[in-house]
DNA sequence: AAGTAAGTCGAGGTATGCCTCAACTTCTTC
DNA sequence: GAAGAAGTTGAGGCATACCTCGACTTACTT
């Protein structure tokens, strides 16, 4: 439906989604757009041109990323053990937020206002309620894990992942360690009120 | 030495401290300055002429609130039980933080360029590193647990209490519990590389 | 009560980043 | 290759926040 774009016009679009991609994943979706136009080469109103607003610009780009978790998600459904495919999925998706500073944005969720982007974390999130409720089954996750906790636990780890970036990048992977030790079925202690 | 203030001036400084506490424990340590000099009654100039960076400004005020971590610290020393001592200890600076935003960003190393401020910090951390050492010598702590590893906790602790102040001013207590259960010496499992 | 040191004020300069729009350039079509 | 549609440009207006400084006001001293 939308006629298509002319080429030089195409040719920008598709420099501005790179320099998008990289400026994002530098500093994250608050990046000021103008960096973005400069990286693009390109200058700041072609980059509003064709995108109108930031949120325009992140649907563009992060869907495609957060769709990555799903395939995590369903080759970990696929996994035999419950409890592995659960730790694996949680890893991965740090992992891949540890490289992207924009993904971690994202999935922490700032900028829900990208509705494209708000979209692809509700699939996510569908997902990892499935690896939950599997793992839980299989009695090797604690009773009393629930979604939410799956989202505050994204919090936690966004906020380890960038302070630790610079100087000792894998701090988020002992901290993890740490905590899926407190969620083994056999470690829970009743929560207090 | 400093030779005493004005009585007017004394007055001013007084409210701009206070104004400065409620705003940075609203918003955080990076409140404009205008809000605060509006907050107190005075002028952005007369701010500047008390405080002239912001450093300043929180170092006249944040010492003191880590003074009371150092109270909570000693308070969970005497505490019989080691392993108790450290989770109250540990309660406590969260429940600190969830009612001050400024002590949160204070702790999570924003502005440790304030020198007052990190001094007060190292002092924190030296009683933590005490806690810590005790509940390991009592063989309830897991031995691998560092003190770097309570710093990452509290980057961790911070982000989650900020981001559900509004919806769930509780879940970080939950997600705490969880945590400590992973620090259990009897849940520990090794880190993996 | 006058003189002066101390303190206050706030308009305005600087910087960053958002966003727009009228003039210009380039692509496409015939 | 001319015309028109499509796209690009960047200066400039807006907003926020920092910070300064010269003119003004107030408190203290004698």
């Amino acid at each position: 439906m939308p006629k298509p774009l002319r080429a030089d016009a195409a040719r920008n679009r598709d420099k501005l989604l790179d320099a998008a991609t990289r400026v994002f994943g530098e500093r994250g979706l608050d990046a000021p757009l103008e960096e973005i136009a400069r990286r693009a080469g390109v200058s700041i109103g072609t980059l509003y041109n064709h995108f109108p607003t930031r949120e325009a610009l992140i649907d563009a780009i992060f869907p495609a990323r957060v769709a990555v978790l799903e395939r995590i998600g369903a080759q970990a459904l696929a996994d035999d053990d419950a409890w592995r495919g659960f730790t694996r999925f949680v890893e991965g998706v740090f992992a891949l937020q540890a490289e992207d500073f924009g993904l971690n944005d994202a999935l922490s969720g700032r900028f829900s206002t990208a509705a494209g982007l708000a979209e692809a974390c509700r699939g996510g999130l569908e997902i990892a309620r499935r690896l939950i409720a599997r793992a839980k089954d299989s009695g090797q996750l604690r009773a009393d894990f629930e979604e939410r906790d799956f989202i505050t636990l994204i919090w936690a780890m966004s906020k380890v992942i960038r302070e630790s970036a610079d100087e000792a990048p894998l701090a988020w992977r002992r901290c993890l360690a740490f905590f899926l030790d407190g969620l083994r079925a056999e470690a829970a202690r009743p929560i207090p009120s």
